[in-house]
DNA sequence: TAACGGTATGATAACGTTAACATTATTGAC
DNA sequence: GTCAATAATGTTAACGTTATCATACCGTTA
């Protein structure tokens, strides 16, 4: 569904019935005013008292309104940030059609990258979203770690999951077919005749990169463990991973790489090795990047469509916002034969 | 520089003096809460005083402040996106580069991208900005439009522009020495010996686009017309260019690209036609995206470092806050010297 | 001891909007 | 022509902070 924009909405009893300072106050025994002190000036507070509304607030688990400090002081620690739309694929790929479905909507971004995924640095960011006031959050999650602080840390708003990973039934969640795609490359390549498929996986704690791995073990009658090859999703890195193949005594006579920015440093290290593709080897990728379609040769990819991803989580968002209940999407993939897949020539 | 963060600071007057409800009731004649209504629900006043409130409202500049509007009602219309940061190149680079460095800071993000960059689209976004009371503006303006519109609608925030168009001194600005990198790119073309050099533009309203074509007709003692080629940025556009500039009776011994996408697809037309890279034809890019060394062969390109200039966009723009002069930034670009380039054989 | 300066705290008033209720015109029916 | 219902507007009180000024208390000095 994709709705109208429309007028304010009645769902924020999170927001509501969140602790004030004035809480924290009759809590520490204190005024209003030292609370906002010891926010914001803490030397100008004794140490007992400071001790005592630090207590307190940890109690209470407060935590500061911005929207009313915003208008009290005319400032909001907030830098608006204006970028062209350019990529798309990839989370950012998501993320930009997010922003855009969100603004068809009515609605604004406040955005945050993170760069460990760690739950330290994802709590403190969903923290923010809350104090912000946000009506919904949205969370790119490429990792379980990442899944779950972001869930931790909602406190409660409507939260939509954009992951691959285990989301409780109670939040709308949406995913990319991952195993699907797998599955469609792997069949490709064994519909061809392939039996020795090599496989070039993404970081081990990456979601995507286990499922696509795990598919490609399951497809395999008797998968060899020195056909799996660890990468983590840069060219360069498959570009070493196909020299390590075809450095074996047995090398594949195909390679699933578990993105195609591998794929295309896996094409580079067959062409400098002299052999052909996909004569000599076939090479499938994922994700059908811009410029899929002009390596060399063209490679043979799944397609994951971040733009329908983006809208989906945002359309996800919305029916959270009107009370609707959560549920789970999964948005396709699609396989896109081009000519780096041939039958095996020996 | 890179600040610490810091407490409250103190430039706001921009905000202070913003009229508000109460002028523009008072102008018009009405309650202020007339006022409200009008912006909330129109049909629930009169034709004659909505009317009156609405000139009221555009005479003064009259723009509603969200922080008070998201105190009283408990949501915001924001959503808050937290994705993870996989893209290095491009304007989406630069901006998960700000972010990063404003949170550093201790600043958060705003985020809006725009498909058009029409004055219109660029400028609703920024007023959007200036609503929600932001205490800065950074925006990355591949077009001329989008700049100067991006400047009108600022309303005295603090602003800094990444771009390579025409920015007044009183605005601060970062770019990437796009003439350099391209006189670079043409230095290494000619140092080879080639004087027949094409090259495969960006879009003609692209500032980028437009200054590394003005420098490849500057370069050549005599630019011939049909060695221009205007592509899109996209791999599609490079390779159809590539496949005119090898069908004209004297095609030339080298291919400059605006691009390194528009690059691989040039790659890509060479091969078909059974030219080899860089013997019968020499090809050189722009940006040194990631995948620019995989490609085949490697691609001699210019690198520009987003994230460097993501980092300045920031930087320029605390000091902005601090109340530091305007000042302008240049990034150098640095030319990679790979495999796709090399002396003219004939 | 009185006056002083400094420190720690409290009381009160903004900030600019929307919500809730009160009031005043306006209309229509009988 | 009166009354009730409705439409249009106004009045007042929140929302949760920070800013400003006032107060109480302490130790020091003349």
């Amino acid at each position: 569904m994709s709705t109208t924009p429309h007028e304010i909405t009645s769902s924020s009893e999170a927001a509501r019935t969140m602790p004030t300072m004035a809480d924290v106050a009759a809590l520490a025994g204190v005024s209003h005013q030292t609370v906002s002190r010891v926010l914001n000036n803490p030397p100008a507070v004794s140490a007992v008292t400071r001790r005592k509304v630090q207590e307190a607030i940890t109690t209470l688990g407060y935590r500061r309104n911005l929207a009313a400090r915003t208008l009290v002081t005319g400032n909001s620690r907030i830098i608006g940030v204006l970028v062209s739309t350019t990529v798309l694929s990839g989370p950012t790929g998501a993320m930009l059609a997010i922003e855009q479905s969100a603004r068809a909507n009515g609605y604004w971004v406040s955005m945050a990258s993170m760069k460990t995924q760690a739950t330290h640095e994802v709590g403190e960011i969903v923290s923010h979203f809350v104090d912000q006031g946000v009506d919904g959050i949205i969370a790119v999650a490429q990792t379980q770690v990442a899944l779950d602080a972001t869930l931790e840390a909602s406190a409660g708003r409507q939260t939509v999951l954009v992951t691959s990973g285990h989301v409780p039934p109670s939040v709308s969640s949406v995913e990319i077919a991952q195993h699907e795609g797998a599955r469609q490359a792997m069949t490709i390549l064994k519909g061809l005749g392939h039996t020795r498929i090599a496989h070039i996986s993404g970081p081990p704690y990456d979601l995507h990169a286990g499922a696509r791995a795990q598919v490609w073990k399951e497809s395999l009658e008797d998968p060899e463990a020195n056909l799996l090859v660890e990468g983590d999703w840069t060219p360069q890195s498959g570009y070493y991973a196909a020299m390590s193949l075809l450095s074996l005594s047995k090398p594949p006579t195909a390679i699933f790489a578990a993105n195609d920015q591998m794929a295309f440093g896996v094409l580079r290290a067959l062409n400098e090795r002299g052999m052909k593709v996909p004569l000599d080897m076939s090479v499938v990728g994922f994700d059908d990047i811009e410029g899929a379609d002009c390596s060399i040769p063209p490679l043979t990819t799944i397609r994951q469509d971040n733009q329908v991803l983006g809208v989906a989580a945002m359309d996800l968002l919305l029916e959270a916002i009107h009370g609707l209940p959560a549920r789970q999407m999964t948005i396709p993939t699609h396989a896109v034969i081009r000519s780096s897949t041939a039958a095996p020539s020996h």
